[in-house]
DNA sequence: CGCCTAGTTGAGGTAAGTCAATTCACGTGG
DNA sequence: CCACGTGAATTGACTTACCTCAACTAGGCG
């Protein structure tokens, strides 16, 4: 039997993956390496050969202007993969960073081809994951087009609250979240300051607390309402391919 | 020999498909449709069996925020997806709306399923089109959350010349485009007002000019420098898997 | 002990929003 | 043929959400 990593509940949610399929999933995890919080792994107009799938710890990828602000895409948790798109389009528009110390596994852009080529029901999986990844992105979009900045922040915070919950790291109650304001206002398209104005205004409605690096939903179901929270959003049936 | 559909340039400059799979490519395409201006062909919440691929005029993608604001997360020019994403997930995460009277080839889950099975070049093929929808709405994102109104509404415009360009529809000089500032403004994130008074701006300024349904490049260079616009970020060195 | 990073708060400025009025092009029906 | 309505664009006056600058606190660590 396979072990049950990260990426193969994820892909397996999709695709009920045979035997077969599991061991070529299996066989394309590389080398395992670690990175330090802080050090980027990725570089803007970098060309890849390699992506990576997490496997502890936190990260986020970004895009830097000329002017030398910053809006980060998104973040990534365990079992999300870092640098796919990188790999596909074979030079990466963004810039990965650490947000903690991280340990990964490497895959190689030559291996993922050739177990597509092999095992087709894999590529169908990996294009369920990008797709879900693409609708992480688009509801950020509406985030920061749409919503003021309390209703952002907040939506954000839950968004990430469900997306832990799915791996066994959060709950309703909240989430540990190694993120300083910083990360937050890049994310949002904020400044650092006005983050801060916010989340003391969140807190002392008693919707979230957002400290020592720890959510804590004070009351998930007013903050959803608040927020405009579709809490079943990134919810689905079970395997849809069979 | 296969007809040189959109979608099979489209595919082609990605993977070097064979004479099989472009036959295979063919027989997705079912039924051809038409849709009239204004009235949406996918509702958010909608459960979909169809994607289909826009053959003429002009769509956009869109969420629904619950007081009444809208987020246009795309727009979708000839030889691009409609609905991709939805079909994959199962559920549609967002509408579309055609911004002209279009023409749509469909394409049923079940075949497209069946088609990645049986020639997976096709299914990687298909990976690398939604990795590209993905990077435009990063692109999209940057955007929104950190550029100002003047240089968010040139940055689009030069990008949406740009994907134009590469179907033809539009070159350095300017092209045809039927957006209102409405659209524009709900893709911006603006209001239609402040829209209207940056479009007037940038006229002033002998950058762009927009109006009667044509975008005109003033001076494309001088643009390109303002809006911090990579002209190239959309090319490709041709058929990444040979 | 002192520096560095993260967080906090205040004062004042500005980009963009809202509300409202006007124009113009277009189509439609009396 | 004109009156009317409707949707898009335009412009002005005023408001506001968020930004910038700046000062200060608290913890961690060499």
């Amino acid at each position: 039997m396979i072990e049950n990593t990260p990426i193969v509940r994820k892909l397996g949610a999709f695709v009920a993956l045979s035997d077969p399929e599991l061991s070529v999933l299996a066989s394309l995890h590389k080398r395992r390496r670690t990175f330090v919080a802080g050090r980027d792994l990725v570089h803007q107009g970098q060309s890849d050969q390699a992506a990576y799938i997490l496997a502890s710890g936190w990260a986020c990828s970004y895009k830097l202007l000329e002017d030398g602000q910053r809006q980060i895409v998104d973040f990534q948790i365990p079992g999300d993969f870092l640098g796919l798109r990188s790999v596909l389009l074979y030079v990466s528009d963004h810039s990965i960073e650490p947000v903690t110390d991280i340990e990964v596994t490497e895959i190689h852009v030559a291996d993922l081809l050739d177990a597509f080529a092999r095992t087709p029901r894999l590529a169908t999986a990996f294009l369920w994951v990008a797709s879900r990844d693409e609708a992480m992105v688009v509801e950020h979009l509406v985030d920061v087009g749409r919503r003021n900045a309390a209703e952002r922040t907040a939506h954000f915070l839950l968004e990430l609250g469900s997306r832990l919950a799915l791996v066994g790291m959060g709950s309703r109650e909240g989430y540990g979240c190694p993120l300083t304001q910083y990360h937050l206002a890049d994310a949002l398209g904020l400044s650092a300051v006005h983050v801060n104005r916010v989340l003391r205004q969140l807190r002392e409605s008693g919707l979230v607390t957002f400290r020592d690096a720890h959510v804590e939903f004070h009351d998930y179901g007013r903050l959803a309402d608040f927020a405009n929270f579709d809490p079943e959003y990134l919810d689905h049936a079970g395997p849809v391919l069979a």
